[in-house]
DNA sequence: CGGAGCATTGAGTTTCGTCAAGGGTTGTGG
DNA sequence: CCACAACCCTTGACGAAACTCAATGCTCCG
């Protein structure tokens, strides 16, 4: 396996009791399809934040589900310059695309702590065969990951440094409070554990104009930026000021 | 259906017989699966150059691959400003998103004169039961939509406005010459149906800076603008600007 | 013949990037 | 326990990149 900085476990989640079934926001299985879930997950697998968990070029055995902790999905060229393509939270599909298409092209990195399924890529063929509905679901995955690039696209190449922000963290606040506990009610106020680094890299802006921006949104107390992380404070607001609708999602499927 | 602007028209080409067959880029059917999709596409459709082929908000009943003709996806912000997503060449898959999630959220228009194959969308559950194998397909092209969507967020992202140019011109016109007429060889120049107005909403830029910095491309006899379109000379040499590298495709699904 | 769409160019302005520097916190090793 | 390095946030000054406004010529089409 690809990784730096980790340590791949015996499995200690079950998935009769997946944590990710606890919330809102995804789909139960069907009793079929939980058994064969359980046979499909080979592992379990803990990252520090900061580990790489896959990485660019690799061919990886592997294809995980985000059980808990946040990361991200990036890309690097020649001289450096990063771009953070998309953030992989609880109940995030990891590495399809290097299961599918044969190589990675973007690195994924641990934001804190993760813990993953590990899936074995060469089973999704049995997972088509006899798992329609499971089949399905990877697809949809897929498209709903496709449509989030599609927004962020929009917003990098049309929207203005503020409105680019805000619609960034109104976004992730919305994603968090969707798979974070089911204790953070829709007012409160939602933690993200970024940097204004992976800010400015996602935004395609540098981090000095990006803390200027950044200023801006908490000076009108939409947002507060603490130690390492960001505290957004009113989703409804920064919404309006990138000119986003929010999303309605329910039972949403995950693997 | 909700079209503008086109023709809806019983089957003319018989799967059997696809143009697409012919193409080196497509890897081909097994009789079974040949016969299903001949069953599964239920119409033909064409669509005038500017035709509007889905709109953003609709809820499509169908799914399209395009048999002949370029078009792009694309959304725009309640102003006015549009970003260009991607681009739809023969082969492509259109409507996924709409199919599997509900609703579109992004507009696709045709570019030059269009013939789409028409797919019901209610049976693509029987797709996924009876077709293993389609459906690993239909994933394949999610995942590669996905991962075209990765380069070009990099792109607009951190690359600058000669890069990025540089950039979509290899990008279209290596993605031309694997779906276009195989008579086109590898150093030939490739023609681009796209206006500078298309370019710059692809890469987030103005029209007029867009003008210029196309004209340095033009200066170093990389490409050459006419009429309505451009003409790419060398790829490579785009691609070196870019600090990019061309991918090898070969065997890819389509449905 | 007039209008619409497209490419082109110049001039002035805004946005954003780079450079530079300082302060705070965390973590590590002596 | 303290010194030091690494990382993060912040701010100001300056320069570069990109945008807007404006005007021109061209072709195609009704």
């Amino acid at each position: 396996m690809t990784v730096v900085n980790g340590n791949h476990c015996t499995i200690r989640t079950s998935c009769t009791d997946c944590p990710l079934h606890a919330l809102e926001g995804f789909r139960p299985f069907t009793p079929d399809q939980l058994s064969f879930i359980s046979h499909f997950k080979v592992g379990e697998f803990t990252a520090n934040a900061g580990a790489t968990i896959l990485v660019e070029g690799a061919h990886s055995a592997h294809l995980f589900t985000v059980l808990e902790g946040w990361g991200f999905r990036h890309k690097v060229l020649d001289d450096g310059r990063r771009q953070i393509l998309n953030y992989v939270l609880p109940g995030s599909l990891v590495g399809l695309q290097g299961s599918l298409l044969g190589e990675m092209q973007h690195s994924v990195e641990a934001l804190t702590p993760m813990t993953l399924c590990v899936f074995e890529r060469d089973r999704i063929d049995e997972l088509f065969r006899n798992h329609p509905a499971l089949a399905y679901d990877v697809t949809w995955i897929a498209a709903r990951e496709e449509r989030i690039l599609d927004e962020h696209l929009l917003s990098i190449g049309r929207r203005s440094a503020l409105e680019r922000s805000a619609y960034l963290l109104a976004a992730l606040a919305e994603r968090s409070r969707v798979t974070g506990q089911s204790k953070t009610k829709n007012g409160d106020p939602v933690h993200l554990p970024i940097t204004q680094v992976h800010v400015a890299d996602t935004l395609g802006l540098s981090v000095v104009h990006t803390n200027k921006t950044l200023r801006k949104l908490a000076d009108r107390n939409l947002i507060r930026w603490l130690d390492r992380g960001c505290e957004v404070r009113n989703v409804t607001t920064l919404a309006e000021v990138a000119g986003w609708e929010l999303p309605e999602e329910f039972g949403r499927p995950f693997l």
